[in-house]
DNA sequence: CGAACTGTTGAGGGCCCTCAAAACAGGTGG
DNA sequence: CCACCTGTTTTGAGGGCCCTCAACAGTTCG
């Protein structure tokens, strides 16, 4: 039914680009090991629904590479985006036996899965795990706060610098630059209308507040996906963010 | 600085009546006599700030009774609330030294407090209250995200109505009634203009919903507090919600 | 009574949504 | 190579929902 496939061949986990971020990050070699045995790669398309809402989940996991993200819908369509996952973020509650959320792949990804049972068999006997798994969903709370702040209380140009700004900080810690003053290059990972979704707007409304932002020369355009932030400082302010940047002290 | 006092006497655990929703739920009688010797309550009245944001925090905490607010402000003084905390919410991050958010009482309130420190150090030897915080932590994120699609996507009127459900539900779940066919009765816990900042709204466009809902016989108002939900699947039509009501199963 | 606080109601305007059309890029087939 | 289609993005015109500003009512407390 769907079109990933089994990888015949499971990396070794000492060489994953993840080890020490996901959701095994504190492991211990010995419970790596088992963890190893129990471990699957599935790998999805550009576009490919990884879960839907309702389903049942016969496994939990991590993303290797890509990006997917999580959203909820109405009845009428209407969808709000819940998370936005990257590089070893978790998928999947253990306990919950049926999916919350739809989970869409935005660009090609990979995923290492755990069968549920085994997975939380050994959680229970795993206090590094759930310490771990713990630590994430508390920043994960965090920022869906931040979110909360983005969707309930800023303007449509505040919203599209927020997220902009969310965007290249991620990007600038994973190229080890100094965020503050130097400038910053990145893709956008979503289309306009994935943005809305994150965001509460419409496809117009980002585009236009886009269109403004480059206008007033507060981001540079070179196509429609790939961003310059000439002065990070700058985008800040028009995220409505203080001084401090919303970095959690 | 504060007027909060401690108790003379701390109240035995056993009689505790958040004891098995809080973080303790899973502790044995042998772990809850280590929490006993660190724990004492402190006391704040309605309107009293608890924490404000960026403060030090040197202490963690179950809310034992009343009700507070956890809330996020901008520089101009636009806030957005981020969380409702019940008896038996555990506030503050362990390992964090900072507080991320404002926590006001806006009820009269008394707080079981744990020292950081010895708390943090007791977490990590029990993995019963890793364990029940990582599960409490994962109800939170699952609400933040529910709250996050209210935000985003919903109108004045279903947002009211949602906010109207989520308290009705709660109290009915606590009075053991069936939330979906029975009448419902409760007290509105928060001011017209806590309701706009949980809601990303003016108080003047919750007071005119809250009238338009009464004018359309979908809720009954006794004062400005007391609320009669006549029909609680009506009131979760309104809200947005389909029939399963949000309920995660 | 006056002050402070909470809540209601009205008038007007702005921000963003809705509907619509067109530009642009990528892919396929003739 | 161009025609054609699909999907994404941009831009425009108009309108509605909610915000802003303002006045007033009800309650509590001095």
């Amino acid at each position: 039914m769907l079109n990933e496939r089994s990888l015949a061949a499971n990396p070794d986990c000492s060489d994953c680009p993840i080890r020490h971020r996901a959701v095994c990050a504190r492991c211990e070699s010995d419970e790596l090991d088992r963890l190893e045995q129990i471990k699957y790669y599935r790998r999805f398309e550009a576009g490919q629904s990884i879960i839907w809402a309702g389903d049942r989940m016969d496994f939990v996991g991590s993303v290797v590479s890509g990006i997917a993200t999580l959203s909820q819908a109405m009845e009428d369509g209407r969808t709000q985006m819940v998370g936005l996952l990257l590089p070893s973020d978790f998928v999947g509650r253990p306990g919950r036996i049926t999916a919350a959320y739809d989970v869409v792949a935005t660009t090609d990804l990979v995923m290492c899965c755990f069968r549920r049972a085994p997975f939380e068999e050994m959680m229970s006997r795993t206090p590094h795990i759930a310490q771990r798994l713990l630590e994430m969903t508390l920043d994960e709370l965090d920022a869906a706060r931040e979110w909360m702040l983005v969707l309930g209380r800023k303007t449509a140009r505040e919203k599209i610098a927020s997220l902009l700004s969310i965007i290249a900080r991620r990007d600038s810690t994973l190229n080890l630059r100094d965020g503050r003053d130097a400038k910053v290059v990145f893709d956008l990972p979503l289309t306009r209308e994935a943005m809305a979704d994150y965001l509460g707007l419409t496809l117009e409304t980002v585009s236009r507040q886009i269109s403004a932002l480059k206008k007033d020369g507060v981001i540079e355009l070179e196509g429609k996906r790939h961003v310059t932030v000439p002065d990070m400082a700058r985008l800040m302010e028009e995220a409505g963010d203080d001084g401090d940047g919303g970095m959690l002290v």
